[in-house]
DNA sequence: AGCGGTATGTGATTTGAATCACATAAGCGG
DNA sequence: CCGCTTATGTGATTCAAATCACATACCGCT
């Protein structure tokens, strides 16, 4: 009944409850805007929220939490585990940022929002991103707000503390710093992004594009699991929902890209690569 | 050695030859817009690229190289000072990045530009800051393009050899976690005023108000030295030069803002502030 | 002065995309 | 199964701003 790729399933025990063949149950389990590199989706979800950074599974995968035995050991007894409902504001925008924060497991929406109302949606941290750290850092408030997508597991530590720490051990200094740079980066591409595809065609392909590429990690197939919906998607291109749903219906006429479910295929990369300009 | 075929030429002899009084003389001096916090221009003219890093007057200004004193020796040891001619690149979008610099007198514009070839300023770097980190850190070809503007002196460090120091001395490493939380929330701002500001007006405003608040640090009087080119200004605020030539003169009509050569006043910050939505 | 190049000013025209205004569809909760 | 809410699809209309097409101004130079 399911030729649907982006089924989520449980392998082994078929735990999950959700047994479907559309985007619902994508949608409501939060299953965003996949960060998992190399794994695939089923995988995922057999996973359980870590107990401590020791044993976290996702440590390997992730770059600050992958610490040396001493600094790892020393990070453990940092900070304090929290689970945060779906909905959850982690910090807000405006906030003193008096505290970092460590997904462990679920996804949380960074997002910006003017004084009108509009909202710039960043990225969706995962497992193993940092959060917070470059306002702890500059001093500054917080410059985005984090809010759980779905019920996670975050690691809240003192500023004090994570500055102590960085201190304590180089390495993770190292971490953070490449951390940043990520962020940076990422941010960077964002405002290119605005900035030089003058249309809004170009900004969407752009953005297909990017979460093209960081999902399907080398792999000549690009598909991703694609569950925001049309208005968020719109918030990240910096265009409107109708824009969105136009143009995505346009690009799969076109034949440029497939859509089943929540997971989108892109066909012809090149000519979306055309539309960026 | 030299990355690109940059002019070295000798610190020593003939010092900078400017000597003026009236915005265009402004211009060709590069003193776009301004850095130096506190201090005026004619002040900033009376300076000389410093010999190295003990002496370096900008030094105490500057974040990432006010170092404790044993950190600041090792960091005087490494890495090469140059000068660069007017209009020499540092690096280009897309090299590989081997080296980090650091800007220790004169102004550097920083730039991303499409295939299609609209380009993308980000910021004119000025002494004291840092250049390249990003793409050495995360280990990806650098993402922007650094031209100097005016004949500058620039310390060029070999990727090794500034990770090594960074490894050296912890509080470096997190004067350059600071220096990337810097960047990583320009850029943020930027991204934010492209992708909220929904008018042309908007974003200008933004911009300018950006600015005003860095160049006439507390003061009451929001006054600064905008030397670029009205195409130039086009390129920050993602709009087109025509629409910049417009939009200034209609807020000097409106009493907004008054221009006497290259000295931009912002008289009434917050009916431009109302512009931003 | 006179010239050539770049920077700026301003109208007219065109256009992409936001907005408005609905219709349709799809969860979800009882 | 039935409404309620939230997502999506599509036309019609509007509007800001890019583009085009020049005129003007200003600078540095010989």
């Amino acid at each position: 009944m399911r030729e649907d790729g982006a089924v989520v399933e449980d392998p082994e025990a078929g735990a999950l409850e959700v047994v479907e063949t559309d985007e619902s149950s994508a949608r409501r389990s939060g299953l965003y805007l996949s960060q998992s590199r190399g794994r695939t989706m089923a995988e995922f979800h057999t996973h359980h929220p870590p107990e401590d950074c020791l044993n976290c599974e996702h440590r390997h995968l992730r770059m600050f939490c992958n610490l040396t035995p001493e600094a790892l050991r020393d990070f453990d007894a940092i900070g304090i585990m929290m689970n945060h409902a779906r909905g959850a504001k982690l910090f807000s925008e405006g906030d003193v940022a008096r505290n970092v924060f460590i997904v462990c497991f679920g996804q949380v929406k960074i997002s910006s929002t003017s004084r009108d109302g509009k909202t710039m949606i960043l990225k969706i941290a995962g497992p193993g991103d940092l959060m917070g750290l470059s306002a702890v850092l500059a001093n500054v408030p917080h410059e985005v707000t984090a809010e759980a997508l779905e019920p996670c597991q975050v690691k809240t530590i003192r500023k004090q503390e994570f500055v102590d720490f960085l201190g304590r051990h180089g390495i993770a200094s190292m971490h953070a710093a490449q951390a940043l740079s990520g962020e940076y980066l990422t941010v960077f591409h964002d405002a290119k992004r605005l900035a030089l595809s003058g249309s809004a065609a170009g900004r969407l392909a752009r953005l297909l594009l990017d979460w093209g590429r960081s999902a399907s990690n080398g792999k000549p197939e690009i598909r991703f699991t694609m569950a925001l919906t049309h208005e968020e998607i719109a918030n990240m291109a910096g265009t409107s929902r109708e824009t969105v749903t136009r143009l995505l219906n346009q690009f799969r006429r076109d034949q440029w890209i497939t859509i089943k479910g929540a997971s989108m295929t892109i066909v012809k990369p090149d000519q979306l690569e055309r539309l960026t300009a």
